[in-house]
DNA sequence: ATCATGTATATTGTATACAATACACAACAC
DNA sequence: GTGTTGTGTATTGTATACAATATACATGAT
């Protein structure tokens, strides 16, 4: 099927996917006409997109002065996190019998396998990482947290980052938080995978918030 | 100081507010041009408003085929005072210390005031219930949680206003439900008040959606 | 009669021109 | 020298014209 996406979407994941990827810092400015240059496309579309992104949290607008990419404080980050916390784990105990075993099973096998800290192998840990966190969002029945959820990762994934450009993840240890996670779930173990997932998480926040902006 | 608002913010907050008040009723059809003639300006501003309500969740775009306001199904308002309960709740726990003391007297005042059920009164109940919630939120010392519970408020009175635009509280016995919730927190009793706050959402929650759509 | 197809119309998507605002810097008064 | 005021420039805010798309309805073939 040929799908048509406007260029409001376009821009949209655009400029969404720089912020994720890194390929825009946090502070850095932006102004519609350098998006449109970019793009080769009109401003229209542009402010759509810039639109969207504001109120998702991952650009401010400053008023007749352009937009720039949101930064992070240390309590910003701590907030963040910890709000991600209560909704995942809510998510979580929300879906747990939904939460689709066969998958996680390739999950976990992933994990063993990575439990090398070769250098090649980061990119694959992150990859993991998020594809759990997802498959607990997305199990969860009740859209208002799924979503909400979601746009929090967004906004996880582009302070992490900008942080870690240098390297992947500085904490030991998060690779086997997440396998007994997983572990948990597969045993049937809902509030001892809710606990662990809790920990997980705000253990990752301490770890990131430590040299912000 | 005379603060010199945009066209955009005032549309949003026009469109807003008209939903928010049950001008707009769930399902309505909502178009571009029609709003421009409405508030006799030009279509950009209007879809800036509009963009921003799609986001928030009070509007939906049909592509190429306008807007309107969101409908609720059973299972959605379910889901969104759930969604509701669990971060107010927090946001209780988080903020309790800061939950100015002297506001929640004047407030106790009000509600021991109107503990009548006359049909002039109602209008005031609701506005201590508001009050209630909203001091909640603001006193939460998070502001991703903070800025989600508005997001969902208004949500949530969008749906009220839709419901109830025949009369007010058709649930009795609410009222001194936030009277409990609110002596509870003037006693220092943060755990007993959260669980009095979660059952109130909820079961504000199952009465509203009874008859939703 | 039914289905496909074309056409008209309404509506959004996009481009662009113009107005309003903020910021920086220079000019001036004191 | 310092504060104030004006001016220029960069940028967004707004209006409007045009293009693309979806929907409904009519038209025709089968």
């Amino acid at each position: 099927m040929l799908k048509r996406i406007t260029l409001s979407q376009q821009a949209y994941e655009a400029i969404s996917g720089k912020i994720i990827r890194g390929r825009l810092k946090a502070g850095e400015r932006l102004t519609e006409e350098g998006l449109c240059a970019e793009f080769r496309i009109s401003r229209t579309p542009v402010r759509d997109a810039l639109r969207r992104l504001e109120q998702e949290g991952l650009v401010e607008a400053l008023p007749f002065c352009g937009y720039q990419v949101k930064s992070f404080t240390r309590d910003s980050v701590t907030a963040l996190f910890e709000c991600r916390a209560l909704l995942e784990c809510e998510a979580l105990r929300l879906g747990f019998s939904k939460l689709p075993r066969m998958k996680l099973e390739k999950l976990r096998k992933n994990l063993l396998r990575n439990d090398s800290s070769e250098a090649g192998r980061r990119h694959e840990l992150l990859t993991a990482d998020a594809a759990l966190h997802k498959l607990i969002a997305d199990s969860c029945p009740n859209p208002y947290i799924r979503e909400i959820l979601l746009r929090l990762f967004r906004q996880c994934d582009a302070f992490r980052q900008y942080r870690t450009l240098s390297g992947g993840e500085t904490v030991p240890g998060l690779t086997d938080e997440r396998l007994e996670i997983v572990s948990a779930i597969l045993e049937n173990q809902p509030s001892k995978a809710e606990r662990l997932l809790r920990t997980h998480i705000l253990r990752g926040a301490a770890a990131e918030a430590e040299n912000p902006t």
